[in-house]
Formats: structure tokens, sequence, C-alpha cells
DNA sequence: AAACTGTTTTTTCACGATAAAAGACATTAA
DNA sequence: TTAATGTCTTTTATCGTGAAAAAACAGTTT
């Protein structure tokens, strides 16, 4: 499937689904430039788009009218996986057998082998593990292959001594902001939002982890330093797939989770430097607990 | 020059290079394995560099003899500027024009023209802009092109601030290792360097930047932090463009610099975590006041 | 005139191909 | 029988190419 294909048209497919979503809600569509920015795409794709909605007559189209004709169906849709980036393929296929087990530490990566198997070309591969390489998990061998450091346990004490250096220093940054600044509205809609999933934890557990994201990345901001809000990346691809992997006692994690964070938003909104920096610390001291609870260690830490 | 080449033979020029110079020390080379490990090299390529000094007649090869003939020439070596990595020469090119005036942030960076203009391939290009980004001065704008974020004094404040950070709990780290380990000696043989380098600083003042280096790697080291470790690589590519771009007053800026070095290797040595702290600041401190006036600042701080 | 649509050009993304370099296997010498 | 050399295979590094997508330009409509 695909061989020879040059560059899939995801981007198109993928604005083109969101873009059905949008005629449920008008009679007409608006002007090409006001679309493609809505889409986030240029307006070559989003005529593409519309020449393909007139054709299956979901529109029709001329210059500035655009009239809707019908509600879209889930036929109209392209299937979900068609509109993935290439990038994504590649991070999941590679994070599967990364997270499987047999992938030990010092095992070397075989770009060729990795295209093969995932059906892609060497330079995407190449592309993804040169990305890849900042997240700390592999290095490279000048003019040879790469090595897999493996998700370790001294792999998680190294991350999470870096987050917590600079989510205290964050959260003593946000807590020191001006009244008047725009992130106390942000922390106001984030703690709704918690006390709503505290309240229907039961149910709606597993919503937590996009919120924590958020949360955190609201948090990291405040620095003003793009080397901490970058590393938040890290942080958020780490703990985006260990969840994956680590269902167990998800919903009881998440529940303390939300308390601790709610414990922190109300120090954030004292402003009081001490308190902040004891919710932080508890909050932080939890997760990383979680975090190392998770990797099994059957073996020895390796030196240097 | 040099169109539709796949593939420059640079490793194999480098490593002959290298050779050349082991020439002048035996009477006869070891065998190949060792040779390649020697030169940090496959055997593949040891093989083409024996093949070439038998036929320039600077040895005689004949399975595990191979005799030296005659000392190597000016003429036997390859000409520096090809034997320099790929990678190297783009990301000289790429600093040049960023440093150059008329980098303006926000301008945005474009891989076929950068290509184009070094006469490379655009994958190559790519590839550097990808391994480069994590330097924190360009961002990628999803499929479309990369953004020059600057030079500016906000980026020198973001790298020193999380300089400071890594390298007074690095120091600290230091510190604390017990007197068996290698570090002391190294730290030692660091020292006297240092001494060397202050007695002749009127003539060898450009040799402290290489110095300062291993010196600030050592210490981030002993944090046994890779994203510590790694950051490192960050803070040494801006101070090696840094240094050359800026020459002003260099001799008397690496004098100061010598000599807090010192007060710091004593304070490590007295293994005092009060002294290191407060050497590591001042020293710290000196850094950044030199760094930062050397940034002009024509322009407000643009807002996030 | 401002904002849109129609058309053309340029750039990005991803591939296969090929030389350089590494690595594996087979053979031979110490 | 260990460690080298000789030979063959695989992988990496880099390019040119072509389709997807963005961006620029030109002409229209309100």
């Amino acid at each position: 499937m695909g061989q020879g294909m040059s560059k899939s048209n995801n981007v198109y497919k993928d604005a083109y689904n969101r873009c059905l979503r949008l005629l449920d809600e008008t009679r007409s569509l608006p002007s090409e430039p006001e679309l493609g920015t809505l889409l986030g795409v240029s307006r070559t794709t989003v005529r593409s788009i519309l020449a393909r909605m007139e054709e299956t007559r979901l529109i029709t189209w001329n210059k500035r009218a655009k009239t809707v004709l019908r509600d879209p169906v889930p036929d109209d849709f392209f299937p979900e996986e068609e509109t993935d980036t290439l990038a994504d393929i590649i991070e999941r296929s590679f994070m599967r057998r990364l997270l499987a087990s047999g992938a030990e530490a010092g095992m070397q990566i075989n770009e060729l082998e990795l295209a093969r198997e995932i059906g892609v070309g060497t330079t995407s591969v190449r592309e993804f593990l040169i990305r890849f390489s900042r997240f700390g998990l592999i290095e490279k061998r000048r003019n040879s292959h790469w090595v897999l450091k493996g998700f370790t346990r001294a792999f998680a004490l190294e991350l999470t001594e870096i987050r917590e250096m600079f989510e205290l220093r964050s959260a003593a940054a946000f807590a020191a902001l001006p009244q008047d600044s725009p992130v106390w509205a942000d922390l106001n809609g984030l703690e709704d939002e918690h006390r709503l999933l505290a309240r229907e934890i039961a149910t709606r557990f597993n919503e937590f982890s996009e919120l924590d994201e958020r949360f955190h990345r609201l948090i990291h901001r405040a620095s003003r330093n793009r080397f901490i809000v970058d590393f938040y990346d890290v942080i958020a691809m780490i703990f985006h797939y260990h969840y994956q992997w680590n269902k167990a006692q998800e919903r009881e994690r998440n529940e303390v989770a939300v308390g601790e964070h709610l414990a922190y938003i109300e120090a954030l909104k004292s402003r009081d430097l001490g308190k902040v920096d004891a919710a932080c610390r508890k909050h932080l001291k939890s997760a990383r607990q979680t975090l190392l609870t998770s990797i099994p260690e059957n073996r020895l830490p390796q030196k240097s």
C-alpha cells in the first residue's frame, strides 16, 4: 500500500474532515481566505476542499457563493488513519517498539529496517530520529547507527529532576505575575474544569491527562523562558506514552492528582510563595512516584 | 563544483590526514582493526587509506607488513576544507548569515534558498535545521517555513538563566563527589593548564575558549543528568560563534575568566558548598555580562 | 479601495537511487 | 585457536525528482 507515493495529502484530508463539521453549523461557507485561517491551511488546500464538496454535492460553489446543500454523512469523511501526518505514524510505530518488552538499553536502531517495517522512506525516519533525539532516549554514533538508551529508572529520575527545577521556578514566577495578567483568568478557567472533573471523576477520569497538560503548560509559560517551555514537550511526550502503556490504578491516580492540582491552584491564587512552593513540591513528588513505580527495573542501573 | 555528488568522502580524507601524522612517530603501522580504533573509522576506510599511502609511496603494504618509507610532506595532506563534514559546512554558512547584520527576528528561513546558496541538497539543510532547532533560535511553522527568532538580548537572558541553574547544581554535585572519584584528577589537570595559560596569557589568550569548554563540561558532567549535560551543547555553540564574532577586549576578558576559574577550582577543591556557590555565581555573572554587552539591542524586546 | 477569486510560481515533503562507510562473513597466517 | 587479512553485504549520507501545499501575483467583484 502506498509505495512510490511522493507525499500524502493528509493535510487536505484532515482539513476536509474538519470542514465537514463546519457544515452542520451554517447554511453557507465564508470566503476562501477566511476558511484558510479557520482551518489553518492555505487557500490552495481550501480550494481543493471546496472542489470536492461541490463534486459530492455537499455544496454548490460559484465564486463567492458557497451554499450548503445537505448535511454530511459518515461516508463523506475520509478515514481517520488517512489524516495522520507521517511524523505521527512513525512516532507511534517507534514508541510501540520502544515500550514493548525486548527493547533493551544499548540496542542499536537501524534506519533502513525501521523504514521498511513502517513502510516509509528512510529520509522521514532519519528526520524523525533527529527530532526525537532531544528526548534523551536515543543517541547517534557518528557515521553509524543510533543507540537506544532505554526507558529506564535513570531516565525517569533525570527527567523529573529537571522538571521539578523548572516547575518550581515557573510556579514562583507565576505567583509573582501582576493581578491584571490574563493568566489569572486562564487559571480560573482551569480551576472550574478541575472542579467539574472532580465531581464526575468516576466516569471521566480518562480526560485528566489532557487537562493535566494544559495546566502545567500554563504554569511553565510563566517562566517566559523558551528552554523551560520547550522542555515541557519532553515531559508531555513521556507522560503521554507512559499513560497509554500503564493504565493500572488510573482512576485513583487521577483523582489524587486532581486534588493536588486544586490545592496547587489555591496556593497560586494566594500568591504566597511559601504555599506555592509547598503545593508544587507535593504534587511533583507524587507525579514522580507514579512514573517511577510504573517502570520495572530488572537490571542494575548502568554506570555513565 | 561538486554537483550531482552523492556523498563526499570527507571521513576518509580526514582520517587519512590524521593517519599521516601517525607516520612521523613509527616505522611501521599497526594492524587494520587497531588503526580503525585509533582513527575512529571502520576497517573499510582504513584499507582505503593504506591503499593510497602505498600508491603515493609513503609505505609498503603487504598483508601485515606496513613499513613506513618516508615522512609525509605538506603536499601529501588533503586540503583542510575537504575534510569538513557537510553538517559543519551548513552550520558555518547558516551562522554567518545569522550573525551578519540584516538577520532580523521574525525573518523567514527558506530551505531551498539556503540549499542553493550553500550548494547542497535540501535534505541536508532540512536535517540541519531540525537539529539546530533545539538551540531555540529558530522555530518551525507547521507545513510551512522556519522562522528566525533572532540572537537577541531576550535569548541571551533565557539561555543564561538555565545555564546558571544547571551549573550551580552541577557544581554542588561536583563538590559532593567522593575523594576517590577520577574527576579530582581531571580537575587538577585543568588547574595546571589554567595556571600555565595565566602565565602566558599575553600570547595565548585565544586558547582560552577551548579550555573554558572542557572545564565547564567537566562540571556539568557531575550532575549525572543527560539533560544538563546535553544543554551544554547549546551554551558551547552560542559561545563558540559569539567569540568568533566579538573579539573586542578578548585578552582582558579571558584573563579575568582564567582568574575566576582558578578561584572556582579552589572552591571546588575545598568542598565547601558555600564557597563553591559563591565562586560559581561570581563567574557566571561575569560570563553573562560579557555575553550581554556584546549583543546590540536596537529594538524593544518583543512580547511573546 | 478593499477584499475576494482565478492563475501561476515557489517551497515543502517524501521518495528512490547511488556512492561512501560500516559491518559481517570467509579465509589465512601466526 | 586467536587475530589478522580478504571479500561480500548492509547501512548511512546525500542527491535529484515530483506531488502536495503554500505563497505570490493578477484580475474581478462588491
